[in-house]
DNA sequence: TTAACTGTATTATTTATCATAATACAGTTT
DNA sequence: AAACTGTATTATGATAAATAATACAGTTAA
């Protein structure tokens, strides 16, 4: 399903919430599309299953995923509305990766060109 | 010189890079400036020097400031040609952030507004 | 109904990182 | 020479990440 780097220093769970936040985002995983279960991606990625239910617990948390006890954890569906909350959050991610790319000498041109690759290639609205 | 927030999880040393990063991106610190010595900033701030030593450490692999053994550290030139290593890396960092801002249902508006705020402040070439 | 699957929770253990602490060494400044 | 600088090393405690072993509850399908 993707690639886990163990010796990356990353938290396992995190990347695993990265990688289904992408697959999630590019459409690669359709809305109410079953996520493999905690086990069997345990076994997939030969990790422990604590490991997978912490970062679905993340996805959940996060908006991206739901469980349901006995069935399974699955796509939810995207929020309609901007959530101003999080695009605040968002903002202040942002803003001092921003501040450091200028300052190492990128152009106003680089950054919007990152800002097309990024929206394009996804399901729009 | 700036705040520290003990309780946040984030490392210590971690938030002087940052601070330090921001101190000089903004002009605030001019090149050539001394930083506060390795056990001064380490009273002041009532961390360990090994701490401020290892903020100090990254802050140099960076190139963000150089150390000489007897003297002290000082705020580095920045390089004059855009770094095409750090750049990229830079998009690889900023990439995943801006699908999921998009994702959320961040308008290119909102971005260029950021965009804008980010290149504001800095004493340009 | 029963067996095999789901998510969820708990406790214990190991490992790695962060931070502290106490030194020591080498170079610079006054 | 004394007092400052950065740098390095070793040890210790605290915390988070990951593993491991169970257990419980709800769902699905034979």
């Amino acid at each position: 399903m993707f690639e886990l780097d163990m010796r990356s220093g990353e938290p396992i769970y995190e990347q695993l919430v990265y990688q289904f936040k992408r697959l999630i985002i590019e459409g690669v995983m359709e809305v109410d599309e079953k996520l493999p279960s905690v086990r069997d991606l345990a076994g997939q990625l030969t990790v422990n299953p604590n490991t997978i239910q912490k970062a679905y617990r993340e996805l959940e948390a996060e908006g991206y995923i739901y469980s349901v006890k006995g069935r399974g954890s699955f796509v939810q569906q995207r929020e309609e509305q901007s959530n101003t909350a999080k695009i605040e959050e968002m903002k202040k991610r942002m803003f001092p990766l921003l501040r450091e790319a200028f300052y190492l000498g990128m152009t106003r041109e680089e950054l919007e060109e990152i800002i097309r690759d990024a929206n394009g290639g996804m399901d729009d609205d």
